[in-house]
DNA sequence: CTCATGACGTAAG
DNA sequence: ACTTACGCCATGA
């Protein structure tokens, strides 16, 4: 797999993650099976705004410091609960085959 | 080829 | 719960 069909996966992968859901960067990895936490990071810098990039989100439910705020008020049309800052994970973390 | 970097993750203190 | 360290690994200099 080369770097473009790498980028094309992240950014399907993305797509495919419905509203009220929410994926980590190791999520998006792993179902690929490619990469890492970071690959897929670096690809939401540089391609993310042509996706829902603000239901992609660190492992911990904190955003990225880069998007911080913006995040969460898309998340919270999203209709996904934030307390303190921060996502549940446990209620919206995505599952594939939705 | 070596080196630094980073929309990350996890363990340890 | 917060902070630090370290692992990770593709990418660019």
């Amino acid at each position: 797999m080369d770097r473009e069909e790498y980028v094309e996966a992240v950014l399907r992968a993305v797509e495919s993650i419905p509203e009220g859901s929410v994926a980590t960067y190791g999520d998006i990895a792993e179902y690929i099976g490619q990469g890492g936490p970071r690959q897929v990071g670096a690809i939401m810098r540089e391609y993310g705004a042509t996706v829902p990039w603000w239901r992609v989100i660190r492992a911990s439910g904190v955003p990225a410091d880069e998007v911080g705020d913006e995040q969460l008020h898309r998340l919270r049309s999203d209709g996904v609960r934030i307390t303190n800052g921060r996502v549940r994970l446990r209620d919206v973390r995505w599952d594939p085959q939705d």
